[in-house]
DNA sequence: GCTTGACTTAGAGTGCGCTCTAACTTTTAA
DNA sequence: TTAAAAGTTAGAGCGCACTCTAAGTCAAGC
């Protein structure tokens, strides 16, 4: 049992599913995994830390087809530092550039929930207004 | 032809395709465009600046089906500003969590970078060092 | 008048990233 | 010993957001 996780385990302990584990082997994200006497997998430590770069990599939008190929570089090309740095600083790039592309139109938004603010403000003020005169011309 | 755009100048203006720009009327994004005489559509320039919106949404993330919510509160409900800002809110602060997930997970890529980069120096020198010895024994 | 290109519709197809199913075997707890 | 839970595979299915097709109508230039 020492550093021999089971598939629900690691699905657990990573937030993938066991189908998305199972399928990131399939695809070739992940290397045949080491497999128990009966054939159920059995995850290693470095394997999980594989695996969480790899949701790193997913999570800031990097296509599977690259994950692929950076996956491939780690397995085939083990000397092959300066390619697998290369295609970081590129998706490095581009999630910088999502991010600004986020913050931009995020800007465009809250300038919206601002006129809708003073639009609501605006409203009240009318309306408080109109209560007031309401009220004198009830009590003249 | 004044505040009259056909569908191509549309999507020439707002970086969507004319199969999109029919495809967000068809899901009820966009209100029924006003026709021309033999049935093609021709849009205003309000119609552009919805569209654009739609896009700012769109590009942070917000699903089709929170965009058909808040068109919906838009045509249907012109007086329900609070309930549209209440929507904008929820969704600026869902975009802010995009943000800092993006940025978390940059932070790790980079540091995967930093190290390939050192291996690389640590290598280089590495090689250096190996020439010069084998420069010496060569020489000597 | 005729061709070329833009427009229309309903509906089918695509690519992505999972997600689930069926049929079966193995492990585990009662 | 046996029932339930968890594992296995190949392959089908799904939800999303488009994207394209077919069959036809309309408009502009020669």
């Amino acid at each position: 049992m020492a550093d021999e996780l089971t598939i629900q385990q690691v699905a657990e302990a990573t937030g993938l599913s066991v189908h998305t584990l199972r399928y990131y082997e399939r695809c070739d994200l992940i290397s045949p995994i080491h497999r128990s006497s009966s054939g159920h997998r059995r995850y290693s430590a470095s394997d999980i830390r594989w695996i969480e770069f790899l949701t790193k990599l997913r999570l800031t939008g990097m296509p599977i087809r690259q994950m692929q190929q950076y996956a491939l570089l780690v397995r085939c090309h083990p000397n092959g530092v300066p390619e697998r740095r290369q295609m970081l600083e590129a998706h490095r790039q581009s999630v910088i550039e999502q991010i600004h592309q986020l913050q931009a139109n995020l800007a465009i938004i809250d300038w919206k929930i601002q006129h809708y603010a003073q639009l609501e403000t605006q409203l009240a003020t009318q309306l408080a207004t109109q209560e007031k005169s309401h009220g004198r011309v009830k009590s003249s």
